[in-house]
DNA sequence: TTGTAGGCGTTATCAG
DNA sequence: CTGATAACGCCTACAA
C-alpha cells in the first residue's frame, strides 16, 4: 500500500534522494541557494511522490498562515457573492487562501466566527457587520488591539479610524430618485430601510435631497419603514394602496422589497411603469428576469472586494497606515420599470 | 503595551500560575486527570488573559485540523447556498470548521481547490463536481486513495463507489412534467439542459416518462437545449415560436431559463399560464418574485447539507464502510406560473 | 552548496 | 493530580 500522500514529508522526499530535509524545504521554496541541479531533482520527485506540503505546519513556523478571514451577513446575496468575487480574484493572485463566513446578521454569531478565526491565526479579517448592530466600535477596536488586522466593507462602523471600503449610499438613493424626477413622476414614495443602520438612513437622506431639488415635499404618507424582504414590499404596497393620496414611483431601499411591490401592483392591475415606475437598491440579478425588468442601483461590488484586499494586503506587508475610509461611486441602472421616455 | 492576544501561548498562562503547559493543556481540554480547582483556576486565567488556542499548532500535534472543505460551483446560486446552510449546521454542532470554495464549473480550478484544500490538511473534502465534466472518475478516486475522504453531492461522478447524497432528478423531471399534463396542458415542450452531464439526462428522462405515461409523444420540436441561463429562455422561446407546432406548456430544466422564457412570452403578449404554462427546477427565490409566480422543483437542499455532513463525521470517526450513493426525492412547487385548475 | 540544530504552540506519554 | 519531555512538519540561522 502507498503511503498517504498526506503524510509524505519534506524527510520522506529527502531520504529518498539522500539529502537533508533543508534541503528539499529549500529546494521547494525556490531558494537560489541550492543549485540547479538538485532543485529539479528535488522537484521532480516530489512531484512524482504527490508530495501536499503542510501548511500548517508552515504557517506555526513562519507565524503566518497565509490566510484571510471573510464574514459577511449571508453569501447568498448577490451584492456578497459579487464581493467576494472581487476578494477571491485579488487573493488568489497574491497565493493567499480566504475562508468565507456568514454571521447572518446576528452580532452574537459574528463575535464568535471572529474568535473562530483568530484561532486559525488568519492574517487578517475583512468584514460586513452583521445589520443587528450589536457590536460596538469599541469591541472592533479590541480585536485591531489583539493584533488581527480588521478591515470593513459595506457596513462599517463610525467612530474609531478603521480601514473601510464602502459605497456612498447617500448618493445612490439621489441618483436613483432623481432618475424617477428626470422621468417625470411627481409623487414619489419612499420603502425606507431600518433607520438604525447608516447605509438606510442615508439612502433615506438621498431621496430627500433629490426631492428637494427637484422642489418637491417630503410627505410622510410616502413614507413606509421596511426590512429588506420581499413580503415587506407587498405589504408596503398595500400600505400605500390604502391612503388617500397615491404615488406614482417608488424608490425601495431595497431590490426584494421593490420586487414585492411590483408584484402586487400588478395583482391590482396596475401597468408599471406606467402606473407605477418602480426602481430599487443593489442591482440583484433578479432584477433582470423580472417582468418588466426592475431597474436598480449598482454598487460597484467587484471593485468593492478587490480593493479591500489589495488595502489589506498592504497592509499585511508592513503598511498599516492606510486607515482611511473609501467611498466608492455608486450608479442607476435603468430597466424597463422606470422607462417612462425615450 | 499588552502582548497580543494572538501570541499568548500555555506557556504565558502557566507561567503566570505558577504551573506547567501541560497542565493548563489539560484544564483546557477539560481533561478530567487535572483537578476541579486548579481547571477553574486556569479556565479563569486563559480568559482574562484573552488567549487564543492556536488550532494550527494543535492541528500538527493531533494529526487533524478539525477542518472541512467545501466545494461548489457558485455560492450565489441559492440551491448551493441552502446546502451550504445545511453543511454549516451540522459542522457547527460537531465543532468543525468549513472552508468553502468555488469551483465556476471549472475543473482545472477544481483540482487546484482540491490541492489546496490538502495543503490545508482538511480532514474530508465535500464536494459537488464542476458541471464542465473535465475530472474523470479515477482523479477522484486517486485524492480518496491519497488520504482525503471525498463525498460528494449534487452532482456526483458515477462509475465508482463513492458516498454521494443526490437527487433523483429524473423523478423530479417526471413529477414537474406530471404536473402540468394533470393541469390539462397537451403540448408540452422541454428545455434541456447540457445532455453530457447526468443530472440533465435524467431530467430529460424525466419528461419522457411523464408524456408517454400520458400517451403523449416526445416531440423533436419542442425540445430545445439550453445551458442554465436567462439568455437561454429567451433564445428558446424565440426558437419554439418560429417553429409551426407552439406548445402550450413548458418543464424547463433550469430556473433562470424559465423566468427567461416567461419574460419573452409576456413581452409577446402571451399570458401565463393561460396561453404558456411553466414550471422550472431548482426552486430558486427569486421564482417567488415574478408576475405571476414560477413554478418549480424543490431538491430538499437542507438536507443534501445536513445528511453529506452527518456522514462525512460518521466517516472521520472511523466508520468509512459507507459508500453508498444517498438518493433524495423532490417535490413539486405549483405557483401561479402553471396553476390553470384550482 | 548542503547539513545541523532549534523552535513555532500543542498534545500525548511517561514519571513522579 | 502535576511535571517533564518528545514530537507533529516545516523553516532558518549558523556551521561546515
Amino acid at each position: 500500500m502507498k503511503k498517504d500522500s498526506a503524510s509524505i514529508t519534506i524527510h520522506d522526499i529527502a531520504s529518498e534522494l539522500g539529502l537533508h530535509a533543508s534541503t528539499v524545504s529549500r529546494a521547494l521554496n525556490d531558494n537560489p541557494a541550492v543549485s540547479k541541479k538538485t532543485r529539479a531533482l528535488i522537484q521532480a520527485k516530489a512531484k512524482a511522490m504527490n508530495y501536499r506540503p503542510n501548511r500548517m505546519a508552515a504557517a506555526l513556523r513562519k507565524g503566518r498562515s497565509d490566510l484571510l478571514g471573510v464574514i459577511v451577513p449571508a453569501i447568498d446575496r448577490h451584492f456578497f457573492a459579487s464581493v467576494i468575487r472581487g476578494i477571491e480574484e485579488e487573493a488568489d493572485k497574491a497565493g493567499l487562501h480566504v475562508m468565507f463566513c456568514q454571521s447572518y446578521d446576528d452580532s452574537d454569531r459574528e463575535r464568535k466566527l471572529i474568535e473562530g478565526l483568530q484561532r486559525l491565526r488568519v492574517d487578517g479579517i475583512l468584514l460586513s457587520v452583521a445589520k443587528d448592530g450589536g457590536n460596538e466600535p469599541d469591541f472592533y477596536q479590541s480585536i485591531i488591539d489583539s493584533g488581527t488586522p480588521v478591515h470593513f466593507f459595506d457596513n462599517a462602523p463610525r467612530g474609531f479610524d478603521a480601514a473601510a471600503v464602502v459605497i456612498d449610499d447617500r448618493r445612490g438613493a439621489y441618483l436613483a430618485t432623481k432618475h424617477l424626477v428626470n422621468q417625470g413622476v411627481s409623487a414619489i414614495a419612499h420603502l425606507r430601510g431600518p433607520q438604525h443602520l447608516d447605509i438606510y438612513r442615508d439612502r433615506f437622506k438621498g431621496y430627500q435631497d433629490a426631492l428637494l431639488e427637484a422642489g418637491m415635499a417630503v410627505r410622510e404618507e410616502f413614507i413606509v419603514d421596511i426590512t429588506s424582504h420581499f413580503d415587506n414590499g407587498r405589504k408596503a404596497f398595500a400600505a400605500l394602496w390604502s391612503r388617500d393620496a397615491k404615488p406614482t414611483g417608488i424608490f425601495s431601499a431595497s431590490d426584494y422589497s421593490a420586487a414585492g411591490v411590483m408584484q402586487a401592483a400588478q395583482e391590482q392591475g396596475l401597468k408599471i411603469p406606467r402606473d407605477l415606475a418602480v426602481i430599487g437598491f443593489a442591482n440583484e440579478p433578479f432584477t433582470d428576469l423580472m417582468t418588466p425588468t426592475l431597474s436598480s442601483v449598482d454598487q460597484q461590488t467587484l471593485s468593492m472586494g478587490r480593493k479591500s484586499t489589495r488595502r489589506m494586503i498592504a497592509h499585511l506587508k508592513g503598511d498599516d497606515s492606510d486607515n482611511q475610509r473609501i467611498i466608492l461611486e455608486p450608479s442607476v441602472i435603468e430597466r424597463g420599470s422606470s422607462r417612462l421616455k425615450q
